[in-house]
DNA sequence: CGTCTGTTAATTGTTAACATCGTACCGTAC
DNA sequence: GTACGGTACGATGTTAACAATTAACAGACG
């Protein structure tokens, strides 16, 4: 059930992509082609596919003819802003969809779940934050927001560079079985509470 | 003082997303890397960065292995939703950073106004529809919203596929002057107003 | 007749070599 | 001592060949 990543690319993005989020990069440093990929053992055209997604995704900023630099977390301030963003987009898009979730699609939502419940079971931050936006975007494409989901993740990885709030990782747990309950019965309206109590 | 492209895949991707925006491709049909390549006389290679690209912003849907499909415009109510959104992020940025806008890039801001200007005498709409956000875009970066430029371009990409609002083309270029008026001030509340009446 | 499987053609994925660009360093002139 | 210019190095940009995957089709089998 779960999506392994088949081209190398997307095995590359995906490892560089957590090697940010768990700091292994420090912001403002610039990252060389050739070094991630004689580390990864492919050669520099993944790595550069890698870097032009991960550009967009905004993890980095890229500067022709020079590479990628780790761009620095967002500021208070702009977290804030950004968190009510994001409800406001996971909000339509819930509101507008959820009465025509598949069978199918809520089936990708509860592995979302379960594996975000092992992670916080095992208790690793980074993997948490991970998973959790995965949970996050298997309900925005189960409603069929296919449209907002560029968008969405934007703003979702600028959050991530500094997932910190849950000390509690059960409750992160439980805030996000209280989502997918109501979904699971085309309860659009309680989605919703349960969405704009979790993202805060 | 306008920025040529200097890279091939710059020009490439422009290209693709000038076509795109004026129609040339359909919705709904795919793209060829090798097709594109052979048009512009470059390599797979940009084309394939741009595909990638262009992507991210919101244009093309990529499936691995299979290509990108050209994506359908949102439908009105996406777009009223999508609207209201980039009135909340141009409004922050601009609440934000309006007292720190340099002399530099407040030149960029009107070289962005000039061509626009330019554009609405000429009175392509598709021409104009680039211009515009081009206007808006160099109005964020003036008000050092780089952070949230990522999320605001992939919205404006979908709303770019559907731009007819304007059929007075003189009334077009001067709500944008009202907006670079007050900026050039520092009055970030009347740039605002100008900015959220000039998006509807 | 419908379904399954093997083949094939077309397309994307990946690689390595070559071209081009930017930067740092060093020598020289003032 | 400082400023300018050339040169060398290392990085990214581009290309074309090769590998892997996909989807369509034809033929065999039930």
């Amino acid at each position: 059930m779960s999506i392994q990543p088949k081209t190398v690319r997307e095995q590359v993005t995906n490892q560089i992509r957590d090697d940010l989020l768990s700091g292994r990069f420090e912001a403002g440093s610039m990252l060389r082609e050739i070094e991630l990929a004689s580390r990864f053992g492919v050669s520099r055209g993944p790595v550069r596919d890698a870097f032009i997604q991960l550009s967009h995704e905004g993890y980095l900023a890229y500067y022709a003819n020079r590479g990628v630099m780790v761009r620095h977390p967002p500021n208070p301030e702009d977290r804030k802003f950004i968190t009510a963003i994001r409800q406001d987009i996971e909000t339509h898009v819930v509101l507008k969809g959820a009465s025509q979730v598949t069978e199918e699609s809520l089936k990708v939502v509860e592995v979302a779940l379960d594996r975000l419940k092992a992670a916080c079971d095992a208790g690793k931050a980074t993997v948490i934050a991970l998973r959790d936006v995965e949970f996050h975007e298997s309900v925005l494409i189960a409603c069929g927001g296919d449209d907002m989901l560029g968008a969405w993740r934007q703003l979702c990885s600028r959050m991530l560079l500094t997932y910190t709030r849950h000390e509690n990782y059960a409750q992160t747990y439980r805030e996000h079985f209280e989502i997918f309950t109501p979904l699971a019965d085309n309860d659009a309206k309680s989605t919703v509470a349960a969405i704009r109590a979790n993202i805060r």
